[in-house]
RNA sequence: GGGCGGUUAGCUCAGUGGUUAGAGCGCCUCGUUUACACCGAGGAUGUCGCAGGUUCGAAUCCUGCACCGCCCA
């Protein structure tokens, strides 16, 4: 690429064309023109600064424009892979751009950096999505037939992933394209079986029959975590069931015992009554048998320490086969466990006459029959918790069914130490403690889906009914407990649980289980970045399974990210019609404004609203960047040609305000890295924000102008602020560069290079170090009082009403060691207060002399009198209030002051520095009331 | 029921024991000083939810309470 040529042979100290012709080639000819636009328009700029970065092959650790120094550890983040069933969402945009900006710091720290990209099959969401636009042209997953439904998912798929890696390349995400993976391709599959084949040896993955949640809508079974409990208005009946006459072995029509149920379809499927053992209602009962109705089944009367006498009558019915507690009771009592519902919730044939109903309709029916016999003894209604799945939102029934399941405790047991020993940090640290309760907590893990789109579980049966488990994709040959050939073997028609193959994510996209070089350097992972609303989906089963199955923890930082929420605080979804969409909002106010609304102001862990309002602000910052930098480039010395290369500024022969420029760019250099490193980006953006606007160009860049401009001082002088202006620039450019990527890039590649620049562009080029030459110099200080006078001269006229372009006599007393700075800044002081003549008297007394018919200012230890042309007495009025309210709000804090020095106890037990900062706080206000007095007596 | 978080300016939010509690937006006054009106100058606005406690000192730490939200059962 000719940029990449072009600032090679600069850095080689070759003359270069001029700056202007070299972006314009690569800017799409946006930038043709040696003027940068009056306003900042990210659309003409951010697809031609991707396209150079692509060009560059900077976002791979080893591309050919990468410069990162391969003894530094690399970074790594492995992107949690968005789901292929549609777009990406604000939750993404703000996700990417967090990974994005660890990404790109650590790259411009010269570390290796990865930000691998992935794709999640996301099966029960996708097949979700699918059959409802299958639904549409009247075809069901049914009708289709599985060969037929996959081939359609693969082509969906194929769109829905353009379209979601198109969205993360325009909002700037420094992916390594060239390592993109998708939990459906080969190396991810051939993760899954080596995962699963070793889990089974270990007997970690067991089969079993057990209760599982069933989704009717979905079709399969799912776990624990995707049944959302809601609650829920329903009904409490309570039914008779007739006791058995032991003599005739019928059920009397004369004795009975009610039991209360919220789900009298059930009943269908009861194989107990129980009771509590210390239920005196109940105790004669106990042994004796009651009829189920319609089914004419006789069961029998248990007793059992669970059941809650208070609930209902006391008496509840059994039924393993569909309620959790019940298969444990069940479990305990040896009772038959009688399915009666099938997949999709009718009632099978074990329902007597409600066969082939609905769950609801054979519910209906089955009360109206009850009622019919007089077996109805009562409906109430009745608050309580029903589960719902998570996708399709239907009311998931418990069911009886055979399945894999993965052994936890064990695994848990592991992920549990490495976030205690601190080998895995949890950030924010609050997350810990649910992290704990999460991981003592668990259940096996229910990982068969009746699902078709996913990774087919790689188990196979033979009519005798032995497994055989193989991470061969071809199957096993034969089985392996009795030998009998594969064509007689049936593989397990179930997928795996989507997250089963996200768990093994941070290391089968690095190529496990084989020992690639990949691998090898890059795992562990840096961070995990992710939202703290899938902690226990995805980041538990990724600290379980990659502990167990690599031997080290998956990476050393999990960082749970808030959620994206509209103005009202409400969660954005495409059914409430609140989302944002990223693209439009970054064809509306660019990239880079979106990724500093998303980041700024935000903490680790909280949520945060995003609104048009934020996002304007960020748009303004972005032009106001555009501005300063249209500015810098704009004013350069005529004597420094347009291709010159970069000078450092020469301390000698900057002013005070240069040296001050300097110094807060090295402030702010040591504020951004503390911030960085506490994973602070909404403070390292607030930082950036305002060291740019407030300091470099409400202040900066306005002592500058009058510099350039100031024909008085040699030409090296004025050379030497503006190498001050494009070194401050260039350092907030590194700065912000991983928050606001695009437009520093496009601004910094029309900087002119220093002939050391190695980094063809700016997301190589070396992150800042605070230049402690520039900390903190008296010169700050100084300045800084002076800036005051400037406020104070600007908040008197304005408080005094006098118009603002008019040029007023100041006169002003500049105390020791000031009156070098002032004198040099004089000029710049003269501008920016409207003051002229601005006349320096050698001591206080004419000033305070000549107080009448005057402005009084006071600003720290400088004091002066403003003179307006004709002062009227309403003016001089105000003038006076002014000062009155400053009088007041000093002694109020005066009086604070020495409250609390007059304190024993505090200046006995404070530290000294504290109090000898109150004494010197108490001084100052002193002198400050003193003057303010002097000038109203 | 258990846990976590929140309650700070009109709104949205920063603020991990130390001077006078901040920002953006909004509001008021003024302004074509060519970097920027996507701007500039100036200004007003707070019982830091309530009640106790610890401390020389509390928005910040502790206890309790109220309200809002989330997670888990």
């Amino acid at each position: 690429m000719a940029e990449t040529a072009k600032t090679r042979k600069a850095a080689a100290g070759a003359a270069r064309a001029g700056d202007s012709a070299g972006a314009g080639d690569s800017a799409g000819g946006s930038t043709g023109e040696t003027e940068l636009a009056r306003a900042y328009r990210p659309g003409e700029v951010e697809h031609a600064v991707y396209q150079a970065w692509l060009d560059a092959d900077v976002f791979n650790p080893d591309g050919k424009g990468s410069r990162a120094d391969r003894t530094k550890q690399p970074f790594v983040i492995i992107q949690p892979p968005p789901n292929v069933t549609g777009s990406l969402h604000l939750g993404h945009a703000q996700r990417s751009t967090v990974e994005d900006v660890m990404t790109r710091h650590a790259r411009m720290q010269g570390r290796p950096a990865l930000f691998l990209p992935g794709l999640d099959h996301a099966s029960i969401a996708a097949q979700y999505v699918l059959d409802k636009i299958l639904a549409k042209d009247g075809e069901t997953r049914q009708t289709l037939g599985r060969e037929k439904y996959l081939e359609r998912m693969w082509e969906f798929v194929r769109t829905t992933r353009e379209t979601i890696l198109s969205q993360q390349r325009r909002v700037g995400a420094s992916l390594d394209m060239s390592r993109l993976r998708f939990t459906m391709d080969e190396v991810s599959a051939r993760a899954v079986r080596e995962a699963f084949l070793r889990l089974h040896r270990e007997g970690l993955a067991y089969r079993t029959e057990a209760l599982i949640h069933w989704c009717p809508g979905c079709r399969t079974s799912v776990s624990d975590l995707e049944v959302i409990p809601k609650e829920t208005t329903g009904s409490l009946w309570t039914m008779r069931y007739h006791l058995i006459d032991e003599a005739s072995g019928k059920p009397d029509p004369t004795a009975w015992i009610a039991v209360a149920t919220t789900r009298p379809e059930t009943l269908l499927g009861d194989t107990a009554v129980a009771v509590n053992p210390d239920d005196p209602r109940y105790t004669a009962l106990i042994g004796r048998r009651a009829m189920i109705p319609f089914v004419d089944r006789p069961v029998p009367i248990i007793s059992d320490p669970v059941v809650d006498r208070a609930f209902g009558t006391g008496a509840v019915k059994i039924t393993p086969a569909h309620d959790q507690d019940d298969y444990e009771t069940g479990k305990r009592h040896g009772l038959p466990m009688i399915t009666v519902l099938d997949d999709s919730a009718q009632i099978n044939e074990n329902g007597a006459e409600f066969a082939g109903l609905d769950r609801y309709e054979a519910r209906r029916r089955i009360v109206e029959a009850l009622q019919a016999r007089g077996d109805l003894e009562s409906v109430k209604p009745h608050e309580m918790l029903i589960g719902h799945c998570q996708r399709s939102d239907d009311i998931v029934e418990p069911r009886l069914k055979t399945q894999w399941f993965i052994r936890t405790a064990p695994l848990a047991a592991a992920a549990l130490e490495a976030t205690r020993s601190g080998r895995t940090q949890i950030l924010p640290e609050r997350f810990v403690k649910v992290w704990e309760h999460w991981m003592t907590e668990m259940r096996d893990w229910n990982v068969s889906r009746q699902l078709w789109w996913g990774h087919r579980i790689p188990a196979w049966y033979c009519p005798d009914g032995h497994t055989t488990v193989t991470a061969d994709p071809a199957g096993p040959p034969a089985c392996e407990v009795c030998a009998r050939p594969a064509s007689e073997l049936r593989q397990d028609e179930d997928i795996f649980d989507t997250w089963f193959s996200s768990g093994l994510w941070p290391f089968s996209t690095l190529g496990w289980p084989e020992q690639t070089p990949d691998l090898e350097r890059f795992y562990p992972g840096s961070v995990m970045e992710t939202a703290y609303d899938i902690i226990f989906f995805w980041v538990a089963r990724m600290m379980m399974l990659g502990i167990h199955l690599t031997g080290e923890a998956p990476f050393h930082t999990v960082y749970l990210s808030g959620l994206i929420r509209d103005p009202y605080g409400q969660k954005m979804s495409k059914t409430k019609g609140n989302s944002v969409d990223p693209l439009e909002t970054i064809d509306d106010v660019g990239a880079d404004a979106l990724r500093f609304a998303l980041v700024n102001g935000t903490a680790p862990g909280n949520d945060s609203r995003l609104g048009a309002e934020k996002l304007e602000n960020s748009r303004n910052f972005a032009n106001k960047l555009w501005n300063v930098a249209r500015f810098v480039l704009g004013a350069r010395p005529a004597s420094i040609p347009g291709d010159a290369p970069r000078e450092r500024p020469n301390r000698r022969l900057a002013g005070p305000g240069d040296l001050w420029i300097l110094s807060r760019a090295a402030a702010t250099v040591s504020a951004v890295d503390t911030a960085m490193a506490q994973y602070a980006f909404g403070d390292a953006s607030q930082i950036l924000y305002e060291a740019i606007w407030n300091e470099f160009c409400d202040w900066g860049v306005e002592l500058a102008k009058v510099r350039l401009a100031d024909e008085s001082l040699s030409e090296a002088a004025r050379e030497a602020t503006w190498w001050t202006l494009l070194d401050a620039l260039d350092t907030y450019l590194r700065l912000l560069h991983p928050i606001m990527p695009f437009i520093t890039e496009e601004i910094w590649r029309k900087l002119p290079r220093p002939h050391d620049e190695l980094a063809p562009l700016l997301i190589v080029a070396d992150w800042p170090t605070a230049n402690a030459e520039a900390a903190g110099v008296a010169a700050e200080a100084e300045v800084a009082a002076l800036l005051d006078l400037v406020r104070a001269v600007r908040n008197a006229r304005s408080e005094a009403r006098i118009e603002p372009a008019a040029w007023l006599p100041v006169d002003v007393y500049v105390p020791e060691p000031l009156g070098a700075s002032f004198e040099s800044l004089r000029p710049a002081i003269e501008r920016l207060a409207r003051a002229r003549p601005l006349t320096r008297e050698p001591d206080l007394d004419p000033i305070r002399r000549g107080v009448e018919g005057g402005l009084s200012i006071i600003a720290g230890e400088i004091e002066a009198v403003v003179r307006p042309a004709a002062q009227d007495e309403a003016q001089e009025a105000r003038d006076r209030a002014r000062l009155e309210r400053e009088l007041a709000e000093a002694e109020g804090m005066l009086a604070a002051a020495r409250g609390r020095l007059a304190n024993d106890a505090f200046v006995s037990k404070a530290p000294p520095a504290v109090v000898e900062g109150a004494k010197t706080r108490a001084a100052e206000l002193e002198e400050l009331v003193g003057r303010l007095r002097q000038r109203l007596h």
